[in-house]
DNA sequence: TTGGAGTTTGACCAAATGGTCAGGATCACG
DNA sequence: CGTGATCCTGACCATTTGGTCAAACTCCAA
């Protein structure tokens, strides 16, 4: 009889569905341009009965973006200070593009609501993100002093890497206009780059660095 | 009498007026979130009144995206040929950097158009924008065939600049959110930044390339 | 099988929103 | 000044949309 913390198969089954069709919708529309019944059919539920697993549209919305900075974030946690500098920060590149390919519409989720100004997530990049954010930088920082890597600033270090990677999840319309490809085959042609890119510019000069 | 094409003193100041306050609201909060309400009110018109110049909310967004397109591309357009190679390119990265910085609410309209699928300005990706691309990716092409740059897939190049630069625009709020600057000091570090990663990527090994 | 918790729905509501319209105000020009 | 073109507005409309609710249906354990 512990009723609390007991989800029923439905409920189960009818939450991950409902955050399934939310994610394609929100991604695809923007927040305000998602509307509870294109959710609720993409769901396979009526309206109401949607509403009777998330009390609001926006709850839905909060929902999928806290469950995913945590996914989001893991790529970057996963740079290991023990390891040879450029090859994680390469790694740490080739993961994000994984991720641009393979969860394009999260990528989208987040664009949408960052370039709005995040309204409903700006506690958690000022919060956590900017923790972990300032943990690699300094990471990140050590490694050049070292002279592991060539001393370029490691803020706009990370955030030229998300840039890059995003990019190909969040314009994918505009790189696929341009460059017509079948399938995804330009992601090799795009790690290939990024690959190159960033070894040439964090490879440190061999022999006189001071 | 000739009345076509000619623009009276109030035509010209309103509608001046209600594009400027579109820009605001539509890069604000992209097309479905933003409402007539809002943009006549930014433009101190009666909604009515801002619909006795524009036919419609759409017709007021897609006026803005064609106008900023020119805009957009001038400086990829004035990427020289006869220039220095490493130096076009870098002043490339500076001037798209500049403009992220002095038009975020262009770059933040693009962008809401551009996640959502571009459903409006499609036709535009695949046609002009398409070709100029084309073109400027050739002359890179030729660059480091040359030997002048070092060997880099221009077309991702390329994305990688927009990606970089409009990155400080569109994403905005996420990087005052890490690095809490009290005005706009940061683009200072992004521009030393990434002219220091364009360099060190672009400048061709000396000695043996081959 | 039966009773209660859990699930689903049709009908409905209020607010927001894109857009219309008839008529009034204002401007520019002869 | 007068007159036609331009400009502006309040009132209004249809639709969309987030959300509610009472009633009905389903599931499952006792």
């Amino acid at each position: 009889m512990n009723r609390i913390r007991t989800k029923t198969r439905i409920q189960r089954k009818n939450t991950e569905a409902i955050l399934e069709a939310a994610l394609e919708v929100f991604s695809k529309h923007g927040f305000r341009g998602a509307t509870l019944d294109q959710i609720a059919q993409a769901a396979g539920l009526s309206k109401p009965n949607l509403l009777y697993y998330f009390p609001s549209k926006e709850d839905i919305h909060v929902h999928l973006l806290c469950g995913l900075m945590d996914v989001w974030l893991d790529p970057l946690r996963a740079m290991d200070p023990e390891g040879e500098p450029v090859e994680e920060i390469v790694a740490y590149v080739l993961r994000k593009l994984d991720m641009a390919r393979e969860l394009p519409r999260e990528s989208r989720l987040f664009a949408n609501e960052i370039v709005q100004g995040a309204p409903r997530i700006l506690d958690q990049i000022e919060g956590e993100l900017s923790d972990l954010v300032d943990e690699k930088a300094a990471l990140i920082r050590g490694w050049a002093e070292a002279g592991k890597i060539a001393p370029l600033d490691p803020h706009h270090l990370i955030f030229s890497i998300w840039a890059t990677t995003q990019h190909y999840a969040d314009f994918d319309v505009q790189v696929r206009g341009i460059l017509q490809p079948e399938g995804d085959e330009h992601f090799r042609d795009a790690a290939a780059f990024l690959e190159q890119l960033y070894r040439r510019a964090l490879t440190p000069a061999p022999g006189g660095s001071f």
